[in-house]
DNA sequence: ATAATTTCTTAACTATAGTCAATGAATTGA
DNA sequence: TCAATTCATTGACTATAGTTAAGAAATTAT
């Protein structure tokens, strides 16, 4: 398992013998089922987790209403909003599947980064990389209507869209479950 | 100027003697003209900068209409997607005011984390700060309507709205301006 | 296996955003 | 300062999303 960390890191850096056993000392591996909540609303966040196997799904309870924030899967990282500071978590994180991971905590990331400098390194490229896909991702969704978001995730991730519910698909794509389903029989038709 | 960033740096890490010398070193600061383009679609982006006064939007130009992704101000850090990477912007970087900005590139920066490695764990930190708000952004954006998005707005950022045309707004809103000019309208009248 | 629950689809209706066109207001440039 | 240009508002009309309600399909639990 320790083996797809390494995978992932090498898409960034040259990994030596000395990063490699960095990474396998300062890592643990953890198991939950499906429907485990990892992180609560208003519970303070102790942990990040970078995604071995399966999906976790970060939503928020508006109205009380679930809205999906983000579906993380296989080699994502899942850093809640306030990893590592005292404000408590403004939403759920939630395993949609079982799911293998492999945990973070900013205690062991700090004396980790004492000892292995490239490390921190590594994860200041690594946070980038994200927030630009991040961006990236809201750009899409501002300066798109509901269809095209659909269609844009049946390109880009449609592994998902077999993965979890509609419902979740639709809040995810900031819409209602009924107007999804008539955007896929639309899309049907128009073919 | 340069007491700007100091002070903003300040909120994350106590400023050490050390630590503001290589600031002040590794940094310098650059003037811009209302409507430069800092960075054109298509170009390799090679500079990110620290706002000290002005005003600056990205944008994309989709089927010959521009659609505002982001407004940065004062304190906030410009950082192009793609900054550093070898991969063409694709969008657009303008001044929407005459503009003072702290300008850093990949070089200089790599110089600087080498001889400071204390700069490197501050940036690593401010990254994630800076993400964390982004996916905060990004949820709100998509749990909301048009309208409570500008009613968001109207709170979070009011002396934005006084700054640039409403039809940029609208555009940063999701929304054509007939759009926006309807909503706001609505809200008055709601009163 | 069957009942209970959850999820998805459809329909009728309402509310709001998009489109196109016209006009007035504000800004910019010579 | 005046003309040209850009920007904001409004109206009429269309398209699409939200709402409510009902029923079908799929999933889950006993």
């Amino acid at each position: 398992m320790k083996s797809e960390i390494l995978k992932y890191l090498s898409k960034y850096t040259k990994v030596t013998n000395e990063l490699e056993s960095a990474i396998i000392k300062s890592t643990f591996i953890e198991s939950f089922k499906k429907g485990t909540i990892l992180l609560n609303a208003g519970d303070i966040s102790n942990e990040c987790y970078f995604l071995l196997k399966g999906c976790i799904r970060s939503y928020i309870i508006e109205n009380g209403e679930e809205k999906t924030i983000e579906f993380y899967t296989e080699e994502q990282v899942v850093t809640p909003f306030n990893y590592g500071k005292s404000t408590p978590s403004n939403y759920y994180l939630e395993c949609t599947e079982n799911v293998i991971v492999s945990v973070g905590n900013p205690k062991l990331e700090k004396e980790t980064f004492l000892q292995y400098p490239q490390l921190e390194s590594l994860s200041r490229v690594i946070a980038e990389v994200i927030m630009a896909k991040n961006q990236d991702s809201f750009a899409k969704f501002k300066t798109s209507n509901p269809e095209e978001r659909y269609l844009n995730m049946l390109k880009e991730r449609p592994e998902l869209i077999q993965r979890v519910p509609q419902h979740q698909i639709a809040s995810y794509l900031g819409i209602k479950p009924e107007s999804l389903s008539r955007i896929r029989k639309r899309i049907i038709n128009k073919k």
